[in-house]
DNA sequence: TTGAAAGCGCTACCAG
DNA sequence: CTGGTAGCGCTTTCAA
């Protein structure tokens, strides 16, 4: 592969001249610029990216870190950054498989090893203190669906208990009294916080939720009709029924109606996350929009300006955002 | 941060030293090992992948070209290419945002810059022998749903026309007779191979397919339901249809229950892909499978191959994948 | 077993 | 406007 040197040899000018017209650095002759471009061309010369990050000391990536690619809600966030990465001009480091506080580690090292200066982070295992620490080495590091008091200003995430609320007086509002709710087995605070607002906010009506009537799964089609075989098994009535995320909220749909229930004339469900999916289910699935794609635009744009400012100007910033309610046909007025 | 001179200073050592800890290289006291992992930890030291690629002249990176990260499918083909990243150590460079030959190369050029050696390709609209130069520059390229006869020992595809044929054949043993299809507006060469595979097909069993009952959308839920409102606009009857993908296959089965056919009992609707969506929908979807993440996986193994084989002995190896026939629930026996 | 030094490809500074 | 050159952080001979 051709190198600036050979560029410059063939031309018969300096490599400080080559490095000018790649640069299109100032005071450069067009006669030269035109000689060096043709060599350029017919050496078929692509500048070597790693030797200048080397001396400038500066990225053009942009880094997102992130469980796993196949789940379209980080799908989306992936989308987001990369939104954001071509449009400022810089390339995507993906780093996934993170089951763990130790990948999650692993998979952040790995870009700041590329000396990746702007990433956008979705960690859910790895403790305060080390993102805290990270954070004060990587100077473009934002955090993902994660808040940290001590590094607010470096955190775009979503209020789950503000969405649990908004949840519940839905349901409320379609005059629901019984309900039943779907929650993650997973051990984030995301379904916890979620299921804490719903409840809080009916307890505000007066209203209570049976034990028995909330049931846990894994977050997946699988999972969501698993748990409603559950909560049909307790033979207690519920009208309306509040599910982790969009893809349980399906598979209970698909529960529901292969037990002789009608969604949403007798039971309404609302999902969360607002995926792909929801548009394709059968009937439409209300539910909690998570603009998630957004978040990550936002956190990745983050990420490029603490890079420029003084922190301290955006320091107090808040970056939280409330799910919006998406009303589409799994849920209705309850039947007299 | 701190660089290697940082920890050869103040661990009393050689540059070189430290190199060979971080490398485990050969031959380095034990106590060398100890004292500089200490001063390495205390400085929170990363070596920088730039400069290291720099002079060993290679790369530790995989790179993946595709058109976009939030369809499902191609999701699933960079996740592929993900796992091979990190089961052989390497990062995954990410370039997408494609739409045209000229933001194909675009892509594929960032990736050349930073010297990324190993590459599966996703591009529909260079043409051969762009990507036959490109080949010959970079010595991991593959191409991925795409066949160039020139370059075939580096071409992961999969054989469109014959997923047209057994379509047609499983549409045919359900003693259909009464077929329509609906295509994609897209100017790639997939719909219409599948098409044409499944005409010849249906033309074997002396079967002909009305032309008013030929249709063309874009790929998606919408699509679908537009395009069958054409057919069932055009008045005549059918009691099968082929769509070109899983997307439009739900939007097409949609708009039919919505005209009060019930599927499959009066209509059988297959799809193409094999998404997770397919197995989402009410009734599922019988379908094609298109195992891209193998594919994918495959792809970026050749790729790493490609780069140790004197590229001879594999040059005449085969990579073509016949879709397989996913039957679910959308398709049955025609209706007497 | 260790260190000195050359150099990977490039930018940026300083002279001219 | 152009060329010479130091050096980014690292690996890899070659000597010691």
């Amino acid at each position: 592969m051709a190198t600036i040197k050979d560029v410059a040899r063939i031309s018969g000018v300096s490599v400080a001249s080559v490095s000018r017209v790649l640069n299109n650095g100032p005071k450069v002759s067009q006669k030269t610029i035109d000689k060096v471009s043709k060599v350029m061309k017919d050496l078929n010369y692509t500048p070597n990216a790693n030797a200048r990050a080397l001396v400038t000391q500066k990225s053009t990536t942009l880094g997102v870190v992130i469980p796993d690619l196949v789940d379209p809600f980080f799908a989306s966030l992936a989308h987001g950054v990369e939104q954001v990465a071509r449009q400022r001009n810089r390339q995507l480091l993906l780093s996934t498989g993170l089951v763990s506080a130790e990948t999650e580690m692993q998979a952040i090292k790995l870009l700041i090893e590329r000396r990746c200066d702007v990433m956008v982070v979705h960690s859910k295992k790895l403790p305060d203190q080390a993102l805290i620490k990270l954070a004060t080495n990587v100077p473009g590091l934002v955090l993902i669906d994660r808040y940290i008091e001590e590094i607010a200003h470096r955190c775009v995430w979503l209020d789950n208990f503000e969405g649990g609320k908004i949840a519940a007086r839905h349901l409320l509002a379609l005059e629901h009294q019984n309900f039943a709710c779907i929650s993650s087995v997973h051990q984030i605070d995301d379904p916890l916080l979620r299921l804490q607002g719903f409840q809080q906010e009916l307890k505000c009506a007066d209203v209570d939720i049976d034990s028995d009537l909330i049931e846990y799964g894994e977050p997946t089609l699988q999972g969501g009709e698993l748990a409603t075989q559950k909560l049909l098994a307790s033979g207690k009535a519920f009208t309306a029924i509040f599910v982790y995320n969009d893809a349980m909220a399906i598979g209970t749909i698909s529960t529901l109606e292969d037990n002789g229930f009608k969604v949403p004339s007798n039971i309404s469900v609302l999902g969360f996350d607002d995926v792909l999916l929801s548009r394709y289910s059968r009937p439409k699935l209300s539910t909690l929009n998570y603009p998630i794609e957004e978040m990550a635009m936002q956190a990745a744009n983050i990420g490029l300006e603490l890079l420029t400012e003084q922190a301290v100007t955006i320091k107090h910033k808040n970056y939280k955002h409330i799910p919006r309610l998406v009303k589409r046909e799994s849920t209705s007025f309850l039947a007299k």
